[in-house]
DNA sequence: TATATTTAAGACAAAATAGTCTTAAATATT
DNA sequence: AATATTTAAGACTATTTTGTCTTAAATATA
């Protein structure tokens, strides 16, 4: 599995949260229920993107969370980045520590080559990139039929 | 993690067995000690293995395992998907069900693209290849240093 | 045939990930 | 000020992955 579901979630989450930006938070019951992931669950993936002020929230009635800048600003790799840590990027794909240094893999030039591919299909597409996308063909980013963008 | 640990191990085996084949079987055991692996867990991945016929395996005194065919005719691809399964050339990013089909996720098209490259790169490059290049340049599939190429 | 060696199979344990639940803290509204 | 709403924090459970151990089955060798 390339990201894992808490990466997943927190990349659905802030794909909804690009395509209702009007400044106003969004409660994450809400966005459980829009995205059918649970609310506990989210509530802790979504703390992580806090965390790094990719999100802002607020306590409260009307309160919520809301992407701290425009999403036209936020790569999908910046979220990925967040909950799965870089990782992906920087570890050998045999699992080897230190590879790339001294003494790399056998693998280690083509996958440093696909791994770069990888990064780059993350960090040129955006979340608006992304969310306008999903609203202009009523794609879908939950299982369920009956996901509606708003 | 793109691939898992058992992938990586049974990758790690893979590439050896292709680096000594004069049709002789090598021993579970000596793949444990060679590669720094847990010996019980190494023979469940490669049993995996065997169960495709990728390996062949052999009880009793000069037993072993060994590759089924010339490492030359395996392609990386060949092991992962063995182990890990196709789930990362099949599976949605978003973990979306059935996403490609009627109605896929927005990530869908730059995801489908940059998921060939990730398996072209795997079915490409055989057993041999790798294992010949680790070999020439005496590079390491293991963490330690103290690995070498027989 | 007896024995040592080796993989096969599966039970079991540990660690990581995924998910749930409770309580506290903050904030808007009345 | 009191209350309802909402995120924050952390304990707790469940599931998956990873790793260990024991026993059985097969096979070469003496």
């Amino acid at each position: 599995m390339l990201l894992s579901k808490s990466c997943v979630y927190g990349l659905r989450a802030s794909l909804f949260l690009a395509s209702t930006q009007n400044g106003e938070y969004i409660s994450i019951r809400t966005l459980s229920k829009k995205l059918d992931i649970s609310f506990h669950f989210l509530t802790k993936i979504l703390q992580q993107l806090t965390a790094v002020d990719l999100l802002e929230s607020l306590k409260g009635p009307n309160g919520g969370v809301r992407l701290s800048k425009p999403g036209k600003d936020i790569a999908l790799l910046d979220i990925v980045i967040a909950i799965d840590g870089d990782g992906l990027f920087q570890e050998c794909v045999l699992g080897l520590p230190g590879c790339g240094m001294e003494k790399p893999c056998p693998l280690h030039d083509i996958w440093a080559h696909t791994r770069g591919d990888i990064r780059e299909m993350l960090e040129v597409n955006t979340l608006v990139d992304m969310a306008e996308k999903g609203k202009a063909g009523n794609l879908r980013i939950t299982a369920n039929g009956k996901f509606e963008w708003t």
